[in-house]
DNA sequence: TTTCCATATGAACAAGCGTTCAGTTAAATG
DNA sequence: CATTTAACTGAACGCTTGTTCATATGGAAA
C-alpha cells in the first residue's frame, strides 16, 4: 500500500495548527519577546518541550506566522486579479486591502508589530514580501498618473501614505462595534480616491 | 544658606536624563519585553542596582517616557495654538503633526508600539492623552463640516484615518533620505486637504 | 580636616528563560 | 497479539531576569 500522506491516530494534524493559533493570539496581546514558549504549550495543552516537535526553535515559530501571512496576502491579491481603469483598480485594491485585513487582527497585528525580532534574514525575507505588496499599490498609481486621472506628488510616498491610512483601520476597529464592513469600506474609498484623483 | 535645588557634584542630573535616553533608544529597537536593565544600565555606563536611584521599576521607566512624549505633544499642540478658519486650523494641525513627530522618531515609535506593554492603569492614563490629540483634530473637522467646507462621512473614523496616514511617515522617513521635510509635509497636505474637503 | 550623604557598586535572591533528551504512552501496523 | 513509532512528559541544563541591599566612594558642607 502507498504510503499515507498521515497515520490516522496521529496527532500532529491536530496539535500542529494549535501551537500556531496560540502562539499567534498569545504574541499579538503580549508581543513575541514576553511570551515563553511554556506559555504557548500550557495553551495548547502539552509540555514546552513537545513544542519542538512542531517548529525548531522560537524564532522560526514567529517567522512561520508572518510569512505565512503575508504569502496568503500576495496570492489573496493575485486572486483579486484587479483590471480595467487605473481608478478601477484602486478601488478593487483599497476593497480588498480592508476585506482581507478586517477578519485577521491578530496576524495584521504581529505582521507589523514583530519585524524587529525577526532575525536579520527572517527580516530580509518579509521586507521582500512587504514590498511587493506595496508596489502593486504604486503601480496602480503610475498608471493612474499615465491615464492622467490621478494627480500625485511622488507615487512612493502616496503609496506608503494609503496603506498606513488604511492598515491603521485595525487600531480602531472592533468586530460587532458601531460600523458594518460595507460602510467602513466605503468611507476609505471615498477618502482614498479624493486624496489622488485630479 | 538656604537649601540649593541640587548639590553640585551630584550625577543624579547628569545621570537621570542619560538612563531616560538609554532607555529611550533601547526599547525603540529592539522592544520593552526584550531590553534588560541591565542592558539599559550598560548603556549609561553604570551598574543595575543604580537605575533604582532613577525609577522605582521597569514599568514605571516605560510609562515615564510615554507619560512625557504625551505631555510634550499636547503642551506643545496647545502652543501651536491654532486659529481661523477650518481649513486653515486644519493644515496647522497638519504641519504641526509632522513637524513634531518627525525630529521624534524613538519616542512615536515606543509611544505607539509599547501600548500593551503598560500596565493595566499605565495604559487607560495614556489613553486619555492620545484620545485628546485625537478630539483636537476631530473638532476640526466637526467646525469644516458646519462650514460647509468639508464633505465627511464620519468624523471619528476620519480622524483615526488621517492620524493613521500622517503617522505612518515613520514607518518610511528617514533623516537625511531623499525628500526634504518641507517637501514631505507638502504633499501630506495636499492628500490631507482633498480626503476632506467638499 | 572632618563629617555627611547622594550616588554607585557588586553580590545575592528567587523565578523564569529557551532548549535538550532519556524515558513513557498509546495507537496503528504486521 | 506483538511490534513499532509518533507524540508527549518531566526533569534537567546553563543562563538571564527584575529587584534588593549592605557596603564603598568621593565631593560638598561645616
Amino acid at each position: 500500500m502507498a504510503v499515507m500522506a498521515r497515520k490516522q491516530g496521529s496527532h500532529s494534524d491536530i496539535t500542529g495548527p494549535k501551537v500556531r493559533d496560540a502562539a499567534l493570539r498569545l504574541i499579538a496581546r503580549h508581543g513575541y519577546a514576553a511570551v515563553s514558549m511554556r506559555q504557548i504549550a500550557a495553551e495548547v495543552g502539552i509540555q514546552a518541550g513537545a513544542l519542538y516537535n512542531y517548529t525548531p526553535d522560537k524564532q522560526t515559530l514567529l517567522f512561520d506566522l508572518m510569512k505565512g501571512h503575508m504569502t496568503d496576502l500576495l496570492c489573496a491579491l493575485d486572486d483579486a486579479d484587479l483590471k480595467g481603469t487605473a481608478l478601477a483598480r484602486l478601488e478593487g485594491f483599497t476593497r480588498f486591502h480592508i476585506q482581507f485585513h478586517l477578519p485577521k487582527p491578530d496576524q495584521v497585528f504581529v505582521s507589523y508589530m514583530e519585524l524587529r525580532n525577526l532575525s536579520e534574514e527572517n527580516f530580509a525575507a518579509i521586507e521582500v514580501m512587504r514590498r511587493q505588496y506595496e508596489d502593486a499599490l504604486e503601480s496602480i498609481l503610475r498608471a493612474g498618473e499615465a491615464e492622467g486621472v490621478f494627480a500625485i506628488a511622488d507615487t512612493r510616498v502616496t503609496t506608503m501614505a494609503l496603506i498606513a491610512m488604511l492598515t491603521g483601520i485595525g487600531n480602531w476597529y472592533r468586530a460587532g462595534g458601531r460600523l458594518k464592513t460595507d460602510t467602513i469600506t466605503a468611507i476609505y474609498w471615498d477618502m482614498v480616491r479624493r486624496s489622488v484623483t485630479a
